[in-house]
DNA sequence: TTAAGTGTTCTAGTTGATCTAGAACAGTTG
DNA sequence: CAACTGTTCTAGATCAACTAGAACACTTAA
């Protein structure tokens, strides 16, 4: 699995991991049963404190998407969130809530933004229709 | 205009600020031309800080969202950014994309969250459309 | 003109998140 | 057993966020 992030961006670094293999998984390009890097090999590859690795691990374990397994590795789940119905929802709608208002703010139209929406969707599945096809 | 925050989020107090007041603009229940709260007056009423007050109403005229008038006070602008095409493009993107990819993580189907994203649009434009009818 | 209200701009300090550094311990695999 | 893995500490540096207090400049209306 390929990890990039960017040192530079004022996101914290910890974060920027958890994102980038969320989308990984969201892509396509990796899939349940694939082993992360280790927590030494990616702090290596990305020239960050092992430390911080360990951080992103966690908040990828809470989150269901990776389960940690001791003097073995890191693996994908393929289960998703384990939050309540109720609570996913409403998770879900906060997240667009605010992209919304923000796109709105940026002087688009709901239909741009619907559109815009779409698109961001095609483009996470897209490694995924491939593989199905 | 009513403006609330929660003092228990994580999110820092200043962005809840500014969150609120785009949320008002783009219900429509707030306009241009409208006066904001004096910064000492909407610090009495949060219970924060006049300098927070002030560091959010910074960032919305920045974002054009507001003209600040030295004794006078602070309103809103009916403008929307200033920012070129091609960057307002890349923010929307990039935020839809964060959207998107955390709803799949929380186990939505593409469809649920173009129908979840709707919801937010119509939410949104509510008050708009009242007046206009 | 003046008083009250407004935004503007400082300095100073506290708190907490983030990240680094280093080390030790415990489980897994071949 | 050796080499890998995750796990869990302590300690410290840095920075963002927030609070506190003050002084200054401008606008408005009495």
């Amino acid at each position: 699995m390929i990890i990039r992030i960017d040192p530079a961006s004022p996101e914290p670094l910890f974060e920027q991991v958890v994102f980038a293999v969320k989308t990984a998984v969201a892509k396509g390009s990796a899939k349940e049963g694939d082993k992360l890097p280790s927590v030494r090999e990616l702090a290596r590859e990305l020239a960050i404190n092992p430390n911080t690795v360990v951080r992103a691990y966690e908040v990828l374990e809470r989150d269901s998407v990776i389960v940690r397994r001791q003097g073995a590795g890191c693996f994908l789940t393929g289960r998703g969130s384990d939050l309540a119905g109720v609570e996913r929802k409403r998770q879900m709608h906060d997240l667009l809530r605010r992209a919304a208002t923000e796109s709105f703010h940026l002087g688009f139209t709901p239909k741009e933004i619907e559109r815009a929406l779409q698109k961001c969707l095609d483009e996470l599945q897209f490694d995924t229709k491939r593989k199905k096809a």
